[in-house]
RNA sequence: GCGAGAGUGGCGGAAUAGGUAGACGCGAAGGUCUCAAACACCUUUGGCUUUGCCGUGUGGGUUCGAUUCCCAUCUCUCGCACCA
């Protein structure tokens, strides 16, 4: 085997000696801005997972700077959040000593890896330098109206005694520690996301993500429009707003549900007669965890408002009001219009309180909602339309004209809860003050410090651990100078992750988070690549953060990212999931120390499909590392010379073949290109200097230890880092013969080699005197024959 | 439940504007080298009742020809999850 750990240390010192990574500021040259998602930087160090996410650009950043780009490649580290907290406390060890540990053990592993990062660029959220601008970016936010204070019901989580976003708590478990959250009411900080779900929705439009990840984007927004209607209640004077994509269903409205925490219950309760069951009924609902709300889909609860009745506005019908968990406050206007003929859910409802179903579309059986198209039926001034578009749009024309409803747009998307108790976060740059109620921080005080504490420890009724140091809580108000409080709240870990590509363009500006020059120049981010499970979250928020900017003109295009991919998960050799728990982790570091980084790289992208999981297979890398030996002991055969007349159309075709599958991030097939190449060289007696060059170049971005080192030592090269990509010749990638096929009735029978230029003719020729096919059409008729150009021919015989 | 995607040898996976199924790699078998082993190299490797037949989850369909297109069905993965 070759000395990989000789060569890999070699050349790590040799392209950071050089500088050889350092993106310029020279605006004159064309960009390339390649951004992964940077690390968090756990304790458990480097992860295989790491090596798949970052490898894939790594490839196409090696080949861009090959290709004359200006390449921006950076790292940097992901470094607020929970895990270190905890760590924190359980070691009673500082968070900056944690994280700044962890740091150094990342970039060494990074580093042994072999990634082509601008080092010198290298951020950390958690620098000062660096969340000066969140904080300068957030109170920008708050100058604009976006940031906002309301009570809400909250995720929160007893277990780590935080408040957590939908986002993070998902199925009702909380995302750090998976314990059962419960719902809590708390006054939290909103940024107001929604205000940006139309531009986040649109520009959709102009970017290059894969279709699956605008589709999550969009489900995420969760865009839908309907309209707003206004029920009259009978017995007070009072409207019930309720919000429905499908106001063509109007007169089939039998009752109304509102949800358990609807204000309309506690403004009538005196009017409302079974006010004790209504209070049980709250009890038991805000009692149900999330599991089981999902689980009891089928079977719905509620409780008949006994004493209130609404009145339908299209025909002055009255009908029931209940109040049942299946509709949330946090959607719409927490009220909805059941129409049980053509909605699965009120259809359940109405089984199970026995009320009436009134179709209002013909096609339905009675059995279950019927939820497809059909004429319209029973709904007076819509009878006979038979289409839902058309019944919509008429509707709204009558609810607009009698002032009894209107047009509306709905988002699933939340305005997003932005403050934590926590101590390891961006401090919030807000001041309490008893006479001028919220006074942002002056941007000439920024940044406001995380101060030095001992004790990380969240407060008992989950305050943040920086409301007991007073000398942070108690200040002047900037406004009015008497003494006020500090907000004591941190921000969540999405903070810093939103702009972090803005900050690698102009690292250690400290006049501004980034130079618009600068920005102009790199921006925007042309191939974004990363995990899956970041593409609604970060992805969404860090979208709105730069639309935001945009419109401060701040930076200068309305979309951050111009492209995005994703790469599957490296599971174990189990096909599970890589845990500590299950025990199937495969440390990147020992791969590295047993066959080495090129090994590890060229294995990784080898595997499977860049876009889709892939179980690790520890035999399969020795094919890998075998394939590695091969090229190195080509080594012995090379003699000076040009590419030989009999290696010309096979070597075309790699180049081409191995250029466009890095573009399409189909790894495994370029790297398959290669074996086949080698196999190749393997079968001539000598290869000249020319053959084996290109063969070190089309690896190189994927094994640039190894090309590296023989580009020198065999050929006397200069480093391959800013040589030339290979180019192909089009006309050489075409054979001068190919294999005829012969088919009878679809079947392979007979295959001839025969001149690229052959006519169709002489292909149905050949076909007929093939003696393998004569056994199968003699004495038959022949019906036709299909000829394919340059691929084959298919004798129909009867 | 809704939405999206995927089912191909012993294994990871190639090949879809319809045209040689199984590239490349692993594993396995045999051989060369060696006292022997490892490494390396060479050959073979989808299955079978082998003049041929069957094979891309299953059942149909379209076609001269289907892994690829259409319909139905099963399984798995991911996303959303009572969103009115």
């Amino acid at each position: 085997m070759y000395n990989f750990k000789e060569i890999e240390k070699k050349w790590q010192k040799f392209w950071n000696d050089n500088d050889c990574f350092k993106a310029s500021d020279d605006f004159s040259k064309k960009k390339f801005y390649g951004l992964v998602e940077f690390p968090y930087p756990s304790g458990a160090g480097m992860h295989v997972g790491h090596v798949k996410a970052y490898g894939g650009l790594e490839v196409i950043a090696r080949k861009r700077r090959m290709e004359g780009y200006n390449v921006l490649f950076p790292i940097g580290y992901d470094a607020f959040g929970l895990p270190t907290e905890n760590y924190a406390i359980k070691t009673n060890t500082h968070p900056r000593i944690v994280t700044d540990n962890n740091i150094k053990k990342f970039a060494l592993q990074l580093n042994k890896v072999g990634f082509s990062f601008d080092w010198s660029r290298c951020i950390d959220t958690t620098d000062v330098n660096y969340y000066k601008w969140t904080q300068w970016i957030f109170l920008k936010m708050y100058e604009k109206g976006l940031v906002f204070r309301d009570k809400a019901y909250v995720n929160y989580c007893p277990s780590c005694k935080v408040v957590l976003s939908n986002e993070d708590s998902q199925g009702g478990k909380c995302d750090i520690c998976h314990s059962d959250i419960i719902q809590k009411e708390k006054v939290v900080w909103y940024l107001r996301i929604t205000e940006y779900a139309d531009k986040l929705l649109d520009g959709l439009k102009e970017v290059d993500y894969l279709p699956n990840i605008k589709l999550q984007q969009e489900n995420w927004i969760g865009k839908s429009t309907g309209a707003f209607v206004n029920f009259n209640i009978k017995e007070v004077n009072e409207l019930l707003r309720i919000y429905t994509t499908r106001p063509d269903t109007l007169f089939g409205v039998t009752f109304m549900v509102v949800a358990p925490e609807h204000p309309i219950i506690d403004k009538y309760k005196d009017r409302i007669k079974n006010m004790d069951d209504i209070i049980l009924y709250r009890e038991y609902a805000s009692k149900k965890t999330e599991f089981e709300r999902v689980q009891l889909v089928k079977d719905k609860t509620g409780v008949r408002i006994v004493g209130l009745t609404a009145i339908n506005p299209v025909n002055n019908k009255e009908i029931p009001i209940y109040i049942s968990d299946y509709v949330m406050m946090g959607y719409g206007t927490g009220a909805i219009m059941a129409v049980p003929a053509h909605d699965d859910r009120d259809y359940d409802f109405a089984k199970k309180f026995n009320i009436d179903i009134i179709p209002v579309i013909s096609g339905g059986n009675g059995d279950s909602a019927y939820t497809a198209d059909g004429v319209m039926i029973n709904s007076d001034f819509l009878n006979g339309i038979n289409n839902k578009k058309d019944a919509i749009e008429k509707m709204i024309d009558f609810l607009t004209k009698n002032k009894i409803g209107e047009k509306g747009v709905q988002y699933k998307m939340k305005d997003w809860a932005f403050n934590r108790q926590r101590y390891w976060g961006e401090p919030i740059p807000i001041i309490h003050c008893d006479k001028c109620g919220i006074v942002p921080v002056p941007y000439e005080e920024l940044p406001l410090v995380l101060p030095d504490v001992t004790d990380f420890e969240p407060g008992t009724d989950g305050e943040s651990p920086l409301a007991k140091i007073d000398s942070f809580v108690n200040c002047k108000c900037p406004k009015c100078g008497s003494s006020a409080k500090r907000e004591t709240d941190t921000m969540p870990q999405w903070a810093g992750s939103s702009w972090y590509f803005l900050r690698y363009i102009d690292p250690s500006n400290d006049k501004e988070f980034a130079n618009y020059d600068k920005l102009k120049y790199f921006m925007p981010v042309d191939w974004y690549n990363g995990g899956m499970e970041h593409v609604t979250r970060h992805l969404i928020y860090s979208r709105f953060w730069y639309k935001f900017l945009y419109d401060l003109n701040l930076v200068p295009t309305s979309e951050p990212y111009m492209k995005r991919t994703a790469q599957g998960l490296v599971l174990g050799p189990d096909g599970e999931k890589m845990s500590k728990s299950k025990g199937n982790v495969i440390d990147p570091l020992e791969i590295i120390d047993e066959y080495g980084a090129d090994t590890l790289r060229c294995y990784i992208l080898f595997m499977g499909d860049y876009g889709v999981e892939c179980p690790w297979n520890d035999d399969a890398i020795k094919g890998v590392n075998r394939f590695l030996d091969r090229v190195y002991n080509l080594k012995e055969k090379v003699i000076r010379g040009d590419i030989s007349k009999q290696l010309e159309v096979p070597i075309n075709k790699c180049i081409k073949k191995v250029s466009n599958d890095i573009e399409n991030m189909k790894f495994n097939t370029a790297i398959a290109e290669l074996m086949k190449i080698v196999n190749l060289y393997y079968d001539v007696d000598k290869i000249t200097s020319s053959e084996y060059e290109i063969l070190l170049k089309l690896l190189y971005p994927f094994a640039p230890h190894i090309c590296e080192e023989l580009n020198e030592m065999v050929l006397n090269n200069t480093s391959l880092v800013y040589s030339s990509w290979p180019s192909f010749d089009e006309n050489k990638t075409l054979d001068t013969t190919f294999e005829m096929v012969i088919q009878v009735n679809g079947k392979l029978r007979d295959k001839v080699c025969v001149n690229f230029d052959i006519t169709d003719d002489n292909m149905k020729e050949i076909a007929l005197n093939s003696e393998n096919v004569l056994k199968y059409i003699s004495g038959k008729d022949i019906v036709k024959i299909i000829v394919v150009p340059k691929k084959l021919v298919n004798i129909v015989v009867k």
